[in-house]
DNA sequence: GACAAATGATACTAATATAGTATCATTTAT
DNA sequence: ATAAATGATACTATATTAGTATCATTTGTC
């Protein structure tokens, strides 16, 4: 069980590595640099263009380009693509075996712990990361 | 992705019916009253016997019944059984990409918010899901 | 304009984890 | 003896995650 699953995990190398060099890096660069799949790296760089993380650019030279300030970055925004809502919990409410969804102490706890989770995550931004 | 995974679930339930009614309960009898379907639920419960859960009891009017008392079984107790380690984070320092793991702010705050969940789930019994 | 270097889009495969089924062996109450 | 239960365990199915492959398009350079 994972709070971060490995696209988010490269998405955060990738941007680490743009926010520290600045200007356009192709996935080349980024491949030999952090030892990921060039594939796979392609697929998650377009997907952070496609939320607007990014730019690309294209032809000889072309890359990507970080587009936000490492300030405004968050980890949340990151996961959140990838891996949709972060959700904790998915438990015993959908078949009905809890006879009252609001009162019951399970959920009340797994919900806590989500919304903590949510907050951290929330809290942290690639700013943070750069150190 | 879930903090609780659905052999979690059906123990959390078999083990509340079992704590309510008291005494030997077999596994038709769960499946029943549970909806769960009945090999599935078998092989769940037999985890739990092997853990010293549950005493089991074989033959006819045999089944399985709680060992431990609710104050005392943790719901991390149940979910340590069928999702091991119950981690939160797996991320990108065993590839070494992180220079120093123990000042990257990242492995702390995922650390930060798995023990969080750790210390919650260790802290809920399963006399307080009887409510 | 030709060409090569890049991304865009997208379909496909592989690996892993979770969920669930099936079966035969053993125990035991009647 | 029989049937009702669990013990053990191998097997299948489904979903999620991880990763690959390919063709199309854009664009800088000669």
């Amino acid at each position: 069980m994972k709070l971060i699953t490995r696209n988010t995990d490269y998405s955060l190398r990738a941007l680490i590595y743009m926010a520290k060099k600045g200007g356009i890096v192709s996935v080349r660069e980024l491949e030999r640099a952090l030892k990921i799949p060039r594939a796979f790296l392609r697929k998650i760089l377009q997907a952070l263009n496609k939320k607007g993380i990014l730019a690309s650019q294209k032809g000889p030279g072309g890359g990507f380009r970080l587009l936000v300030a490492p300030k405004d970055l968050r980890l949340l925004d990151v996961a959140s693509i990838f891996q949709g809502r972060v959700r904790l919990n998915e438990c015993l409410f959908k078949r009905k075996a809890c006879p009252d969804i609001r009162k019951c102490p399970l959920k009340r706890e797994l919900d806590n712990i989500e919304s903590y989770a949510l907050r951290r995550l929330g809290a942290i931004s690639l700013a943070a990361l750069l150190k």
